[in-house]
Formats: structure tokens, sequence, C-alpha cells
DNA sequence: TGGACGCTTTGACACAGGTCAAGGGAATCC
DNA sequence: GGATTCCCTTGACCTGTGTCAAAGCGTCCA
């Protein structure tokens, strides 16, 4: 189910790929040592559960590499995707034990954990942790707040266009056509767009047969011209945070 | 186009009806001391623009009393409520000065500002105030996720039947049967629920030749059994965060 | 090699909610 | 007192997206 991995293990913060991104990027060396003592990392497979709604969860951290879905449910069973982690984003909140969210692995998942009761002390004893805390809380706020717009106002094309270039821009190359791996199955987008499943197969389906963009197998997407993709997502600026 | 609340204006932090929620709550005395000198009031009339997307926002505050409404627009006028602000609830961020939202105030509105440069530097000063406005982002992105699933996986009639259900709830006295003034239009509702303002309206009616509840006039709603309510809103547990 | 399984695509159809249009009722204003 | 305006309601109709069903295509495993 889990396992320390050993790659990463034993190599210091310095060395960390999230080392300023992080909820430890404001951190001095001085605060940065104290992590390093505190921290552990763990390791999951895609597909696996990291925490259930309404779990205790012992611990906070970092995804350090790899992809996890933030999902909220209905009893009946519907299902919408609240958040998409990636790497540096923070799971779990310092003054609350249980989880108000399902968090699963997209795509295998690395993380850097602190015992969270622990991390509440850290956040008390080292400012610099509770302002970058703070400040990745309100960028989250902001995309939850863009993403609202998205399952309110925008039509099943859009939103696919929307994920498709929010994907194309964040592994953008700058390379022409853009190419990128999507992290997600049709499902997860399903989940993730408030849409059916069929309905986001039948718009890729539809942005391909009309060139706007290309598929590569299942996961690869390219694209020759994102602003057209843009104009697809009804979203002509670039106003979007990146999440 | 807004005046100082002489009825506020004078009186202390102590006697503030917003006290012991507002992003001051958990101050010491010195710590309020400084807040006291920082401080003026505002207020907007019901209707009133309080900021426009991407405006400067030379403050930022508290909601003292009244309830203004957030939201996000795309470039061809479709509208999505992001967040409905009520008594203790915090605008504007610090570390940016333009607002991503327009601010509108949906009933008049009363606010306690700072100057948004003093302000930061009193985050650094004052922990207190960090920690607390990190508690209250970290609700308001609780409150945003849960939206998310409003408004990617519920029916009509269960948006409709969830925002009378919270509204009722915030106002509970405890007396059957419950009573809340509704403090938006039916343009807003549509515009907080992703909805045309016809659906609202066919759906508080349904609701209302079914028994579920009752209306005194146009803002005035009345119910009996909340628990029936909660059910149309697809809602059984009290899961849900109070925004 | 063949079967099972997971994920995706495609088609036919139904219906929830949007669109367009008309009208009602209560303020407000001249 | 009538006109205007704002907000809300109601009706008729249309369409986008969901639902249900079937089939395609890799991959894994026996």
């Amino acid at each position: 189910m889990s396992k320390i991995d050993l790659a990463v293990v034993g190599e210091g913060c310095s060395t960390c790929p999230i080392r300023h991104r992080a909820v430890c990027a404001k951190c001095e060396a001085d605060e940065l040592a104290r992590l390093e003592t505190m921290k552990s990392y763990r390791d999951w497979r895609a597909g696996e559960t990291i925490c259930m709604e309404g779990d205790v969860l012992p611990f906070v951290g970092s995804i350090v590499t790899g992809c996890a879905t933030l999902t909220r449910s209905m009893e009946d069973g519907r299902t919408q995707m609240v958040g998409l982690l990636m790497p540096s984003d923070f799971v779990g909140r310092p003054g609350r034990s249980s989880a108000p969210y399902e968090v699963v692995a997209a795509t295998d998942v690395s993380m850097c954990l602190f015992r969270r009761a622990e991390f509440e002390q850290l956040i008390i004893d080292t400012p610099h942790v509770g302002q970058r805390l703070l400040e990745m809380s309100l960028d989250e706020l902001d995309a939850a707040r863009d993403w609202m717009l998205v399952l309110g106002r925008k039509t099943a094309r859009e939103k696919v266009a929307t994920l498709l270039s929010i994907v194309l821009r964040r592994s953008a190359t700058g390379q022409v056509p853009l190419r990128a791996e999507l992290p997600l199955t049709r499902d997860a987008m399903a989940t993730y767009l408030g849409l059916t499943i069929e309905t986001v197969s039948r718009q890729i389906t539809a942005l391909k047969k009309e060139g706007i963009i290309r598929l590569e197998g299942k996961r690869g997407v390219l694209c020759d011209d994102l602003s057209v993709l843009l104009i697809e997502a009804g979203d002509d600026d670039d106003g979007y945070a990146d999440l």
C-alpha cells in the first residue's frame, strides 16, 4: 500500500524539487533544519486512496511528485472533484484533524509529510511557514473560485477546452505544437468538470475532428494553436490562475 | 456614493459586533489598540459596487453589517457568484493590490477598513492576525469547495433548496417555523446557483406549492420542517460549513 | 491463445433547464 | 393618478447534456 521512497529520503531539503514553491518556500536555513528533522516521505501508487472523506488525518504535507485529486461526494454517489493537487501543493489543514475531502492519487504520488501536531506548533514558532501557507491558501481560494465560474457557467465544450488548455499551458515548453500528457482518466476529467464521462468523450472527439487538438494514444494531447483552444474555452485573456 | 457611519465610528473594537469572529478575533488588548488607530469605517448602499473586477483596492477590511456578493464574469457577460460575504468576512487579500472579483453590496453594507500596506505590515508584526486570517481563508476554501459540489452536481431544485436551507439555518432562532429574510434578489440567487432567474423562480414556486416552504412577501421565507428541505437539497446530514 | 477487465467511444433517446415572450404587482416619480 | 421602472412569475418551446445500451481496444493473466 505504501513504502518509503529510498531515492528521496536522505536527500536534504536544499535539493528538493519543490523547495521554492512549497509551504517551506520562505524558510531560512535554521527553519529548514528544523523541518528536516520532522519530515518523512511516503509514496502512493496511482489509484490508491490517500485519505477518505471524514478520515482522521494524522499528518499534513506537500506533494513532491505526481498528481492527486480532492473530491467531495453526496450520499447517492454523485461526486465532484474540488481540487487537483500538483507538486508543491499542500494537503491537510492545521487546526483540524479530519479531512472533509477524499484524496486519491491520480498518478504515482510521493509526499513529504509532517505529523499534524508538530506542524501546528511549527506554524506558531516559525512565522514564515504560516505566511507561506496563507499565501498558498489564498491562491487556492482564487483557483477554487475560478473553477466555480467554470462549473456554474461554462458549456460542456468550454469546460473540456478549459481543462485541456490548463494542462497544455502547465506543461508548456514553448515549442509548437504544445504537448501534454493528461494526468487524468476520462472519468476523473468528468468528475472535475461536473460532466459525465460520455460528454467528455464526445467533446474531445469533436475538438479533435475540428482540428483544434490532436491525440496521441489516450493520454497525450497536442495543440498547434493554443489561442484557438482558449477561444473554445470561452476565455480569450490569460486570466486564469494556474491550477 | 459612500459616507462615514457616525453611529459606529468612535465606538471601540471592544463593543464591535464582529469582535470575536473577524480577523481581529484572536488579538490581545495591545494588538487591538493598534488596530484601533488604523481602522476607518465606510458604508455602501444596497446595489452599490464596492470594487470592480481588476480594480486596484487600496484597502482591505471586514464586513461589519450587511451582505455583499463576490462575482466573476466572462467576456460575454455570463456571471457566477463565487462568494457571499456576511458580517465578519474579510475582503481583499494581503500581498495583492488588484481584486480578481467584483464586490457588490447586496444589502446596505458597512465595513471596517485598513489601508492595505499597513495591514500587510500588521500581519508580519502581530502573528495573531495572520493566524486568524489563515483560519478564515481555510474556512472559505472549504466553503468554496462545498459550493463546487453544488454547482457541478446538484439539480436546480436541489440548488435552490440548498440555498434556502443555508439562509434559514443561518438565521435560526430555534423557533419553529424557521424564518429568514433573503438577502438576495432572484437574480442574485440565480447568479449564485449557476441557474437562470426563471428556473430559480419556478423552483421556489414548486417548493411553495408542495408546502415545503412558505413565502412572506418576496423576500421572507418560512419553513416548518428544515429536515424536509434538507432532503430536497440532497443533503441529509449537517455536513455543510456555514457559508 | 483466449478470456476478462478497464477504459473509451459511439449511438439513440429523454428530459432538465435554458430561451424567448408576455404579463403582474409594488414602488417611485412627475 | 397615470406612467415608468424594477423585480418577479408563468407559459411555450427548444436544446444541451444526461441516461442507457452496445461495442471497440489495450492489457493482463490463466
